[in-house]
DNA sequence: TTTGATGCAAAGACTTTGCATGCTT
DNA sequence: AAGCATGCAAAGTCTTTGCATCAAA
């Protein structure tokens, strides 16, 4: 089993596991940047043997190995979102829902590199703040739901 | 006790009690975006007589108004944190501690002005999703703890 | 074989709710 | 006087933890 995804896990200090594949797998396939209950769900029907448990566990750790990152559940209810953190740095939330989605790669592209690099630099000098990312997020609602989800 | 503030929640629809008072100064005048506990705690000493869910509704009911926001909270533990909702859209985020400080306005203004008002149209468009608040969030550390808090 | 991961259930943290009482309007 | 807001405590979510068992390395 020395496929791609047992590369990445061993390259960053993790044991590659059944479930672990499971929900790396469900994580950057989902468009829609799922909870953990919504990761669950969606694992479970693949993987009996599952427990809830062990997607916080495991998301935790992808998460201080660098492989996922939370994101902000602000929207309706209060739980946690994740993403595999490619460079989608564009999210459209939705007030109502809470649902989170990445901008259309090419138009979040075209709005960020707006974002001028000397002003990052200079609001670093200024408070003593290291940026590690830039996070846009358009908030607003959707006329239809996204996803079909 | 006709002032501004009695005012501003007679606009809105709201009542005006000595709690939902002593909220609303606290939320608005902290720089750091409180956590409905942190509020409580700040709040409790000047006025013994206030609870934690009294708090927590008064948060929501100025949420409703639109005297508030909840803003996300990603970081250390998962507590929403809330804001007064001015035009203070830029925020510095501490991946470790999970605090949320505004940029200084001029900053702020300065960066959020390069994102071109004819791309977002062009998501809207293509999306259908109608964005309400353009939020940009620079997600780092700060190298010492900023508000002194 | 060693060591970390899993699953279960219990505990913990954050938030909401029901209801009697009090205060604003 | 009427009706919303408060305070308390209990209930509800979401998330983490302890521990025995299991599996990856």
């Amino acid at each position: 089993m020395s496929d791609e995804l047992q590369q990445t896990f061993c390259e960053h200090g993790l044991r590659c596991t059944r479930q672990r594949r499971a929900i790396y797998n469900a994580l950057s396939k989902s468009c829609c940047h799922p909870t953990a209950d919504e990761l669950f769900q969606m694992v479970k029907k693949l993987d009996d043997g599952m427990s809830l448990a062990t997607v916080y566990n495991t998301l935790e750790a992808f998460c201080c190995a660098g492989l996922a990152y939370k994101i902000a559940g602000c929207g309706g209810n209060g739980s946690t979102r994740y993403d595999t953190g490619g460079d989608d740095h564009l999210h459209l939330r939705c007030r109502k829902t809470g649902h989170i989605v990445d901008a259309p790669h090419d138009l979040g592209e075209r709005i960020l590199e707006h974002i001028p690099q000397e002003l990052i630099n200079e609001l670093q000098d200024r408070i003593g703040f290291t940026v590690n990312k830039v996070q846009l997020d358009l908030v607003g609602e959707f006329k239809k739901s996204p996803c079909g989800s």
